[in-house]
Order: structure tokens, then sequence, then C-alpha cells
DNA sequence: AACACGTGGTG
DNA sequence: TCACCAAGTGT
């Protein structure tokens, strides 16, 4: 077998390793195509009803290029970036990634990589190895939705990631952002790609405010198709240079200003970095919600080799109704197998 | 639309 | 300390 399975599947296509980053150690690129290759359409009729894709064409225009070079010098080398991570390695990744930083990523991905280096190998065990090999990074059905959606891959797609926004969007666990992170960062293809990150940077650079709204609109999802570069590997790029931008100095606290790339253009900065009005972004609650109890529960069960007496579960919580009631949870949501005898295991399905 | 869903780092 | 925050998805 190929250690780079998604890699072979697209050899044909010498565009799509560069979307997202560079070989640790390769001198950053500097292609000529940012400024022309990145001028969006130009708007085609006149009137009011224009203005806003106008402003966004100029807005682009004006940040294509810097944030593009930007992210050919900073770019992190992330292992799920590299040319032998492929399709599969991008698309674990970014299940990983979902809610979840970079750096308690990375050492989870590496094991997971280098046990099921293809789709087909994660599809032929257990789901509940998925679960166990998911460790502490939470929200432990995404574990379960990547075992599933690699079943899905054997089954409908031959073994090999699928291309297609609208096939990867029918997988399991692979939302909206999701697709269009593999989409465009496994085979370098033209897509939005809005997450927490690129949200906030265009709130900032280009809509001058703190914050995005607390859900993601239509305005927002029209915005970033309207920034997004014409040219295919441009605006590959262009995706994964936003996300990073926002990640490491357009941050939700503590923007460091000093260090971006189109700061003197930020609409925010000059409409005097306002601070957020609003309804205050709802913090969610754990400490004796549900949910920790389910997290307590799963720790027991992760690392259990062998079947787990009930007895071993009431432990984790005093409360028995609660306890129940996320066990309970557990088993309906497929994470945990209930076997006779009052004993529990993670599924073997 | 609002809520459930884990875990750990940080200012 | 504790509220906030981290590459979302499903219902």
């Amino acid at each position: 077998m190929t250690s780079t399975p998604a890699t072979a599947q697209s050899a044909g296509d010498a565009a799509v390793e560069p979307a997202t980053g560079r070989p640790a150690g390769t001198p950053a690129p500097r292609p000529a195509d940012s400024a022309a290759a990145s001028a969006p359409a130009a708007a085609s009729v006149t009137g009011a009803a224009t203005d806003a894709a106008d402003a966004a064409d100029a807005a682009g225009r004006r940040l294509h290029a810097p944030v593009n070079d930007w992210f050919d010098e900073h770019a992190r080398d992330l292992p799920w970036r590299r040319p032998e991570a492929g399709a599969w390695g991008v698309m674990v990744s970014e299940f990983m990634l979902q809610q979840t930083p970079v750096n308690r990523v990375v050492p989870v991905y590496e094991q997971w990589l280098a046990r099921w280096p293809r789709p087909a190998d994660l599809a032929a065990e257990p789901s509940g190895e998925a679960v166990r090999a998911w460790g502490r990074l939470g929200y432990p059905r995404r574990a379960l939705r990547l075992h599933a959606a690699a079943s899905a891959i054997r089954e409908r797609h031959g073994g090999d990631v699928p291309r297609e926004h609208a096939q990867l969007l029918a997988l399991p666990g692979v939302g909206e952002y999701t697709a269009a992170a593999v989409a465009s960062f496994a085979y370098g293809q033209r897509h939005a790609v809005l997450d927490t990150n690129v949200r906030r940077v265009f709130a900032r650079a280009v809509t001058g405010r703190q914050y995005p709204p607390n859900a993601t609109t239509a305005a927002e999802r029209k915005l970033a198709r309207a920034l997004l570069p014409e040219d295919e590997a441009t605006a590959a790029k262009w995706a994964a240079a936003t996300m990073e931008l926002g990640a490491l100095v357009c941050t939700a606290r503590s923007p460091e200003c000093v260090r971006c790339p189109v700061a003197a253009q930020c609409a925010w900065r000059l409409a005097g970095s306002p601070e957020h009005e609003g309804p205050p972004r709802r913090v969610q609650t754990y400490a004796g919600t549900d949910r920790q109890v389910r997290g307590k529960l799963l720790d027991v069960l992760r690392e259990a080799v062998a079947p787990v007496p009930q007895a071993r579960l009431d432990a984790v919580w005093h409360e028995p109704i609660q306890r129940a009631r996320a066990l309970d949870g557990l088993v309906a949501d497929g994470l945990v197998e209930p076997l006779p005898d009052g004993l529990y295991r993670l599924p073997l399905t």
C-alpha cells in the first residue's frame, strides 16, 4: 500500500498540493499570481444592489495579495498540510479540529494516521476503537462520525475521499465548513471556507466589527463568496491564509495588529476599533452538566480493556438520576454498548 | 433558532 | 479564580 493514498488518487492534478502550505524547509514560493489572478469578476449590473458586491470586489483586490503573501511567509508546518497527508489526512484533521485547538490535535492526528492510513483501515475496525483512539480530544461523537464516514467512503466511493463538495457534505459529521475545507485544502478547489477564524477576520477587516454574529448569516456567506479570488489555486490559498491569519494574528482576545499584513486597511481599526455591540456570545456551561458526566463515564470505558461493571461507572458521579440519564444518552448515541449482567464497554460494532 | 455536545489552556 | 475560547455538526 502507498502511504499517500489520497495523493495517489489525485496524482493527475498538479494544482492540488500547493494550496495550503509547503514542505518544511522549502523557501517560500512567491508566485507573481496574486494580484493579477485574484481579481474578482467585475460587477455586471449597475445600481444599488451591486454596491455591496462592488465593495467586496474592491476589498478583495486589496486583501488577496498581502494575505496570501503573508501566508507564504508565516504558515505553520502542520502535519496535515504536508503533501503526504493526502485527502484522508486533511479530512481526519478537520474532524479533530472542530472546536479543538491545533496543539491538542497534532499528537492524536499522528497516531491516527499511522494506525489508519486509509479510510478502509479505519472502517475495518470497531467504532469503539475510534472512540478510544480519540482520547481526550472532546466531543467523542466526532470519532464515531469519522468512523461512519470512513465506512461510507469505502462503500460508496471505492475507498477514496470524494472530491465533490456535495458528496463530501453527504458524509456523516461533514457539514458546510468541513466539506468546503476538504475540497479546498485537499483538492485545491475554489470554495468559500467559512470557519470561526475567517468569520472574525472578515468581520474586522471588511465589515468593521470586532466580532462576527453569533450564528453564521447569509450576509457572511455572501461576503465570503464575493471575496473569493477567481483563480482556483489562489482561492485555495486564500482560504487557508485567511484561516491562518485569524488563528495566529487576528485572534479573538488580543489581536496583534502590528503583525497583520492588512492592518492599514482594516475596517475595524479604521473605525477606531469599536467595542463589540449587541447580544453577548453565550458561554456554554459545563460544570454539573450531563456533558461532564458523560465525559467521566466515557473516560472510564476508554481506559478499560475489558467490559466494566455498572458499579465502576456509578463511582464517577454521585447523583443517580443524572448519572443514569448520561449513561442512557451515551448508549443512545452509540458511544457505549450495554451488555448483559450490567456490564458496559465501547462498541464493537 | 437554539441547544447539546468534551476538554483543557489562558488572561 | 473563572469566564472565555478553540479549523462545527446534528437536531
